[in-house]
DNA sequence: TCAAATGTACGAAGTAATTCGTAGAAACAA
DNA sequence: TTGTTTCTACGAATTACTTCGTACATTTGA
């Protein structure tokens, strides 16, 4: 997993959160979880022929339909991209990120007891 | 703020990093603070304009070099990318986004006792 | 005063992401 | 078999960000 080929789009970013969920997908099985959007189908084609083409993504051609499946690992990407969004939204610093998360409407109860566990574990 | 204004990209970004830290600035005290890249001071000076016509900053034109300012608000902005962020890379969790943002090196001990006093608050 | 430095405006090139239409192959169904 | 559907591949248009060169005006300072 070499640093520089992780740098999905947003695009990229939405079909890679599918290939982490399901595994292995067809183009269509995409299409079909994504659809929330007009967007057509060959669109979604074209971006993992892309994604392909950079790396991101294996692919099994044997049968007509192809079956991708991520190669980017889950975790490094998420990581990525948050230090990223530290550094540039956040002026570097991670409590400020946190504390605004905790803050929104977003963060339940369950959520916040989550975090806490995880914050008890921490520190031992 | 009307809702549609708010998607700076990553260069505007650094810029409104910079202006929210000093509060007004010119295009040359903006490029000096940035200047770890080998970016151009016409680059800089193009992107505030474009900020400029898309309603991003204001900017006082009565001398020579103008001053800048920016109109996006902070927290409003950083709240944008962040409930983004959540969406698109950690499927809706925020959770799990701020578990993985203390889990990492940047979260310091300082910063994570800040948190541990921030939730203290956040339960009553 | 006049050259150098500093500023803005403008245009254009380079790069990249997204989007979709169309063509043709393969699979399927009647 | 033959028409419909489903698939891939390819190419092209669109959009938008970034980058910088150049022209021209203003300010400055020697």
């Amino acid at each position: 997993m070499s640093e520089h080929l992780i740098k999905p789009t947003e695009g990229e970013m939405e079909i890679l959160q599918v290939l982490w969920k399901k595994g292995e997908c067809t183009v269509r099985e995409v299409f079909e979880e994504l659809n929330k959007k007009d967007i057509g189908y060959t669109t979604i084609l074209k971006i993992m022929q892309i994604m392909h083409e950079k790396g991101m993504v294996d692919r099994n051609t044997s049968a007509k339909t192809h079956i991708y499946k991520a190669l980017l690992n889950k975790e490094h990407t998420q990581q990525h991209f948050l230090n990223k969004m530290i550094d540039t939204v956040y002026n570097g610093s991670t409590a400020r990120l946190v504390m605004q998360a905790l803050g929104n409407k977003s963060a339940s109860r369950e959520e916040i007891d989550l975090i806490k566990e995880y914050l008890e574990k921490l520190e031992k």
